[in-house]
RNA sequence: GUCCCUGUAGCUCAGCUGGACAGAGCAACGGCCUUCUAAGCCGUGGGUCGGGGGUUCGAAUCCCUCCGGGGACGCCA
């Protein structure tokens, strides 16, 4: 249910039922009604929507607009409609709708009969699935991986809610190139706590974290596993830390509010023989061609700026190989929409990307990449430098130690993922006005504690069905009132733009409204029906606060 | 050099498929607690929407160009 939607189909029906009549009578003479707009304007003076499409008839009919829409609210308000309090003609040609209240005193009822399911709307349909995070396994989650956490989570809860059915996955790259390169770091690792002389790669992983890894490893075998051969040590070194790794992020991600439907392995498309299959369907198909010694994926056919390898010359394939496969099988899952949140910096893989889908017969427009920029970290009003080397980085578990899963859920979806985002350690911290989490908590917890003092002095609400809304004529309620109202077109519109930070204003401007409310107004009084229209106004503006901080992955708490 | 993101109030940002005098939070200044949590509310000031062209009845929004910031351009992932 979603009241937005309903009101502007009645008004699209209002708009193309008066035109048909203005051609009919001769009024107007035009081939086609063009897809006009109906909006909120900004300006309360303006209605409660307006209309443009006397602006966009105006060349068509060769007619001033403010004439053609002065036909049609005639002939609007002949028709007449207890809906609609009055129409008026503005502006340049909009044509603005006054509403009878009437509308949003339904909303209460209906929030508090869907309750946490208010806001869902049933209209989508189709699997989708979003895939998100897929660091690594090779290391810790950063702050660029907590962002894709809390975007990827949050714009699967809004699906959902969207009425697709979704599911989260994790890509878990446990194989390829990346991981001899992690073995090979193990193994030197291993070699020299082990009293061994060897020289540490190059290029390997230099991190704390494979010492760490490899002590546990020692711990639990022993510093000898010469029964062992040089390949069996190998694989055991590096499938236990591959494990150690995955078990990690699992249970950091977890404390970050996120779990996954399906964790999905690279390995098990290397073991299933899929890498080889896809590339042998690419080449049957003419969209591979060879190249000094490597196997090239022709990217520039589908408008990539270059061509792609997709075998090495040694023989292996490239990780590129493997996300063809991968995507592949995700289509081949059944999902009619696949969504992947990468970081900005994988930003050219895209392009060969869809082409590749597009090589493989399947529709490139039913894979969405959300690219989110960079994170930057502040402390104290200074930018941290994210260096592995000088240790200044900050890892996902240290982040939610230090400035909890609320806080910091919350800031990473505040902004636009186009955005680069600053996150300032110190602000998320602070509980104060300052710090928009716990503005919004706050309204949460103040209205649970309203019905806290209503219970103690044995104050009840009436059943719904018998407290009349329509007392509710302040103008705090009445902007509450329609706050709410658009939080079903609100996840509507971020499920549609793939922008989770829609919710997060949304749920700011709704619990500024409930405080500006709250300090102009008392809810307990002796008035009986009021208290009981303002109590179920409360009771509802609290299950929309709830259901938005869902979205988000931040709680609600009853008290703070 | 090519491509992507970005440039809106002192700061951080929002502005949905172009719409009516450009918004929010913070910061600044001034008010509000004997009544449901002042982690709150009310008010005031503050912007050539980076510059310049163009499309349109109408442009912060679309196109071109220039300038600034970030990122990507590997037989890495």
């Amino acid at each position: 249910m979603n009241p937005i939607e309903s009101i502007q189909e009645s008004i699209r029906g209002k708009i193309v039922e008066a035109i048909n009549q203005a051609v009919q009578t001769e009024q107007l003479n035009i081939e086609t009604i063009p897809d006009f707009v109906i909006e909120v304007p900004r300006e309360k003076e303006h209605g409660d929507f307006a209309v443009n499409v006397a602006m966009l008839l105006a060349r068509q009919a060769r007619m001033a607009p403010g004439k053609i829409a002065a036909i049609l609210v005639d002939i609007m308000e002949q028709n007449g409609d207890p809906q609609i309090e009055r129409v008026e003609v503005a502006g340049a040609g909009f044509i603005n709708f006054f509403l009878s209240k009437a509308w949003l005193y339904d909303i209460p009822g209906l929030i508090h009969q869907m309750g946490d399911r208010y806001g869902s709307n049933p209209n989508h349909q189709g699997k989708v699935q979003v895939e998100f995070v897929s660091a690594n396994p090779t290391g810790n989650l950063h702050m660029g991986n907590a962002r894709g956490g809390a975007i990827g989570d949050s714009l699967a809860n809004i699906l959902d809610r969207a009425g697709y059915q979704v599911e989260r996955e994790y890509y878990v790259n446990d194989a390829g190139n990346q991981i001899e390169i992690f073995a090979d770091s193990l193994e030197a690792r291993y070699l020299q706590l082990t009293g061994h002389n060897v020289s540490f790669p190059e290029n390997g992983y230099a991190g704390q974290d494979v010492i760490d890894t490899v002590k546990s490893i020692i711990s639990k075998y022993g510093s000898d596993l010469g029964e062992l051969s040089a390949e069996e040590r190998r694989s055991l070194i590096v499938d236990y830390a591959l494990e150690e790794k995955v078990a990690y992020i699992e249970n950091t991600l977890a404390s970050f509010g996120i779990s996954y439907d399906v964790w999905f392995h690279e390995k098990s498309l290397y073991e299933s023989g899929e890498i080889d299959r896809v590339l042998s369907d690419l080449e049957e198909k003419g969209f591979v061609y060879e190249s000094e010694g490597a196997l090239w994926f022709k990217s520039t056919r589908f408008g990539d700026e270059k061509d792609e390898v997709v075998r090495r010359a040694n023989g292996l394939p490239t990780y590129f190989a493997a996300d063809i496969a991968y995507h592949r099988d995700k289509f081949a899952r059944g999902f009619d929409w696949v969504i992947n949140v990468w970081g900005a910096d994988h930003h050219g893989h895209i392009a060969r990307m869809k082409g590749a889908m597009e090589a493989l017969g399947i529709e490139p427009d039913r894979l969405d990449v959300v690219l989110m920029q960079l994170v930057r970290l502040y402390r104290k009003g200074n930018l941290v430098r994210m260096s592995k080397r000088t240790g200044t980085t900050i890892s996902l578990d240290e982040l939610i130690e230090e400035v909890g899963k609320d806080a910091a859920r919350f800031f990473f979806v505040m902004r636009s993922p186009d955005s680069h985002l600053d996150f300032d350690m110190e602000l998320a911290k602070q509980q104060s006005q300052e710090n928009p989490v716990y503005y919004v908590q706050y309204a949460h917890a103040r209205i649970c504690s309203i019905f806290r003092q209503a219970k103690a002095a044995g104050v009840l609400m009436s059943a719904v069905e018998e407290i009349d809304a329509s007392l509710l004529i302040e103008e705090e309620e009445i902007e509450l009132l329609r706050k709410l109202a658009d939080f079903p077109e609100e996840i509507k519109i971020s499920a549609r733009t793939l922008a989770p930070h829609r919710i997060a204003r949304y749920v700011m401007d709704l619990a500024g409204l409930f405080h500006s409310f709250y300090n102009h107004h008392r809810v307990l009084n002796d008035n009986q029906s009021l208290q009981d229209a303002r109590l179920l106004l409360m009771e509802t503006t609290r299950i929309t606060i709830k259901n938005a901080l869902q979205i988000l992955g931040v709680t609600a708490p009853e008290q703070m």
